[in-house]
DNA sequence: CATGGATTGGGTCGAACGGTCCATATAGCG
DNA sequence: CGCTATATGGACCGTTCGACCCAATCCATG
């Protein structure tokens, strides 16, 4: 059973280009949107198996007719296409609904493949932005890399007994020391951390992953 | 130029049908390795460009081996090859300084082209794996995405204030409304996200994703 | 129209918090 | 041998917090 396909994307050259591609690789396409608003509603009519949708168009951008359509013909899947590899429209698009996402650069082959792929419910990435993707990634865990102490052994545990939801007569208790000396140790890690109270201090151990939420 | 290939599999069928398909594809296959700790010494002895990695293996798993080899041989790139798409594995690979990550039952071709983007540092992804990659982010995102307000939409206001920094009465000047609705806002909240003291009702906001840490 | 939730506000009171003084002891480092 | 950081503890005090009462308004839902 070949795939009904649609496009929907503003520049009348690639539309042509794609749908001839598109019919050569065996695909069968029933529409062609020129705008984010056309989309949605050329997809409630025809509901083909896969959308290609630009990201970038007047009226509505992808993104947004992604969300709608999804909501409007759930059985529909959506490759999102984008000129560039942006980490944060990728994730835009993901939560939209978003079946795959390539950048305008692939081969046919490629598209064709991400397209057979979504209307299997697999999804497809261009590697620009699973390379993207990973950066993310690593970038996340840089960050936590780093061994630069900024409080002692002690503070740590008194930090983290607090983010575990103990108050300061239950830290002084599980650590064995009264609770004058955590709120010493309470006292010396507000200066440290430049905060004013044990929230804002939890918090930003919180963000410099000194503690961890459980 | 070709580009110098080494192999690290313990499966001598695979690392052969590798080495043949591989050689065809025109790479130099240069060496193979049957564990992780032979990975390592031949890697430094031939500094490949690109090693595919099988992610287990005896004596040293192809994790670690990664990071050794990333230790010292700086230059060779690593692709990790995998017998199912683990989102947890891939994303210690990543740590360990992968530059891509296969599924072993990938077409030579799409091995032969990670290797390629490998060499020239870019990050090459199986599609199963890209999915698994979604499929996470959707999965973070799914959380937030509810519309289960289990504070109201005043109470979130408290909550991002306070996540910010601000004091009870800061709060209370920012919102143009008195200190005594401020904390009656906090008391409601701590009945609802189960918290005795805003410490741990901010932290728990995060931990739902009601407030962000800036 | 009645019910209930959301938002606003008040008062009281004991407990907790944070800051300021201070002291002691034990390491580690030049 | 001092100096500094860390860890421990005490006393005091003003501020803040959270719990427990209460009530008025608005608005949506039934």
């Amino acid at each position: 059973m070949t795939i009904r396909l649609m496009l929907a994307d503003d520049h009348r050259m690639l539309r042509e280009g794609l749908s001839r591609s598109m019919s050569e690789h065996g695909f069968d396409v029933v529409g062609e949107a020129r705008d984010g608003a056309e989309a949605v509603s050329m997809a409630c009519s025809l509901t083909p198996d896969v959308i290609l949708m630009d990201v970038s168009m007047p009226e509505m951008d992808g993104v947004e007719a992604c969300r709608q359509v999804r909501l409007s013909v759930p059985g529909t899947k959506i490759v999102m296409l984008t000129m560039h590899a942006d980490q944060e429209v990728l994730a835009n698009a993901i939560r939209a609904g978003a079946c795959g996402y390539l950048v305008k650069d692939c081969s046919t082959e490629e598209i064709a493949g991400a397209v057979r792929m979504a209307s299997n419910g697999d999804t497809a990435l261009s590697p620009q932005l699973a390379a993207s993707m990973l950066d993310e990634v690593r970038k996340l865990d840089r960050a936590p890399t780093r061994e630069e102490r900024v409080v002692t052994k002690r503070e740590e545990e008194v930090l983290q007994s607090i983010a575990d939801g103990c108050s300061t007569s239950e830290v002084a208790d599980q650590m064995y020391i009264s609770q004058k000396t955590v709120k010493n140790h309470l006292a010396s890690i507000y200066q440290k951390l430049d905060a004013r109270d044990r929230t804002q201090a939890v918090l930003q151990a919180v963000r410099m992953g000194i503690v961890s939420l459980e």
